[in-house]
DNA sequence: TGATTCTGGTTTAACGATTAACCAACACGA
DNA sequence: TCGTGTTGGTTAATCGTTAAACCAGAATCA
């Protein structure tokens, strides 16, 4: 491997010198510089990140801890996140914490062993990571205290509880996968909110609660809400077993705007997160803490962005049994 | 930041000696390195791997590149390699090729500039990444000259087309997302290859295909075998739209075995491969090849499984039209 | 002319861990 | 009593890069 020593011993300089040339330091002439740059070129040189880091003390390499990468939506902000970081000459190292509080604090320590500049945490469910000593950023939701930068989930669940409502629906069922979650927690909170006085409304949660489905759309509820577009896959199809149809029978949203939404039948109306501008902030937020800049005392919220397709629709009266 | 300096001089030996002890090297007597060991708890030392890396000339860091990390199935690659990876103490940084070959050049680049002691690739389709000047595990598909290790697609599609096959089928469809695909078109073969000369197929790919379904099935088909989950779910949609129902009217299969495989309605058969084992033996691979073993003469082949739902059925002859 | 300031370098000392080479003291066998 | 080990350490070099401090010669200034 070439490395500065080899380059200065070809040109009968100084390592220091040929640093110098290398990284603009000023303090060599011109035409050294371009001897020593024209070298560097035809051997390929590198430079050795590893010696680098040693010297600065900085690896250049953040840790990204996620709950489940199974989560859907992983790939997405991993793939954000890879971008924003790339445009910083940043490197992503991963783990997953496999499900647990305990797994979670492992991985963080492991990164951390590892030298990262930071720590990147979307935290497990209903966990409170550690405050750790490298800079964390975490991105979880506006209702956890924790949070540095979200999706504003109850807007988000303001945008389509208002859209449902809007579309004369008075009669409404939130569904959410587990409510130990925040983020789902934030998402019905924004539904209720903009349901509030306008709609009846009813919570349920789990595969329990898709199960009472069935029953409760034939009592009249004419639209199910979801805090995920699996979730709303999953309820489309037990509504089917049941002979409901989507939307005429009942009015049915996801949350997430995963590919699978676009390929339902119906396409399935939903809410966006801007994944790219959260991970871009996080990423610029990150690079502040470890320039030494306070960390913010709140956290920053993105805007999300209502989808509306095809399987919501207008409340139908005529379909009521009541009538 | 403790080091072994700072342990060092609160005992008031060397840091070699330090170093010895910490690490078993033997040349320390049994008390010295209780001492050692127990101050070395008290400052909560851990070693720098940055500077270990440097001396020893590895990072313990293999790189990762995904053709493009909002692939489903990514989450589950990534997780099943970081397992192996951490069992091992390797790091495993991402990088992702956007799309085109080019950009995985340059990814595989950034990463070896990082110092990564290997690369894992899962290539961009129809693309050859160059050979590298660290050790390359290529997780693609076995018709692939470079493949290391990969599920045995031609396998997998083998396992469904013969289960339509048994299951009475003789008209089918077969339908691939990508002609350029070498792991589809791989599942492709199998599939043709078990219903040579049991049923009449015909193979059609993309948008275009899906949209010849409704037709074809009208026209006779009775099953429709397709390259991924995420395409079964488009075609049911499109062939929803066109008032054909799944198994009823046509039978249905995909490939991976994603969550949504099961939140459709009907569940939906597929063929599952077997994630955890690959990675396994893509991190066993390269932990050999770090060593210095000579690469494997040939890719390894990891067994696929069928996964039998509700989304196929035997076919029912009364359901023809020419009847 | 003597003091000052550039210019274009060089030397030297780190960063933290590893490891080869060396060495004092003590024990043991012949 | 003299080699020969063994035990338990120490010193010093090294990995590749950076950066502070130093320095010789030329140019500038009063």
């Amino acid at each position: 491997m070439s490395s500065l020593k080899q380059i200065a011993a070809d040109i009968g300089v100084s390592v220091a010198t040929v640093s110098n040339a290398l990284t603009d330091k000023g303090r060599v002439s011109k035409e050294m510089a371009a001897r020593i740059r024209a070298r560097a070129e035809e051997l390929g040189y590198r430079p050795n990140v590893t010696a680098r880091a040693l010297k600065r003390g900085q690896t250049g390499i953040l840790g990204l801890v996620m709950p489940d990468l199974t989560n859907p939506l992983f790939p997405r902000i991993a793939q954000s996140l890879s971008d924003a970081a790339d445009a910083r000459q940043l490197g992503i190292l991963i783990a997953d914490s496999r499900r647990n509080a305990g797994e979670q604090e492992n991985a963080m320590r492991r990164l951390i062993d590892r030298g990262v500049d930071g720590l990147l945490v979307v935290p497990q469910k209903g966990s409170a990571p550690e405050p750790q000593a490298v800079p964390t950023v975490v991105i979880n939701t506006p209702s956890d205290p924790r949070n540095t930068v979200s999706a504003d989930h109850v807007g988000g669940g303001y945008l389509i509880g208002r859209h449902i409502a809007d579309m004369g629906h008075r009669n409404v069922v939130l569904l959410g996968g587990d409510a130990v979650s925040d983020v789902q927690q934030d998402r019905i909170a924004g539904m209720r909110r903009a349901l509030q006085g306008r709609a009846r409304v009813c919570v349920c949660w789990g595969a329990d609660g898709i199960a009472t489905l069935p029953l409760q759309v034939t009592n009249g509820a004419s639209a199910v809400l979801t805090t995920s577009d699996l979730l709303a896959l999953r309820v489309q199809s037990t509504l089917a077993s049941a002979g409901l149809s989507v939307p005429g029978d009942v009015s049915l949203t996801g949350f997430d705007d995963l590919p699978l939404a676009l390929a339902m039948h119906p396409p399935l109306s939903t809410v966006a997160q801007d994944v790219d501008r959260i991970a871009g902030r996080a990423i610029a937020i990150m690079c502040d803490l470890i320039a030494g800049q306070p960390a913010p005392v709140s956290g920053e919220t993105i805007p999300t962005r209502l989808v509306a397709r095809q399987s919501t629709t207008s409340f139908q009266p005529a379909a009521n049994p009541e009538t």
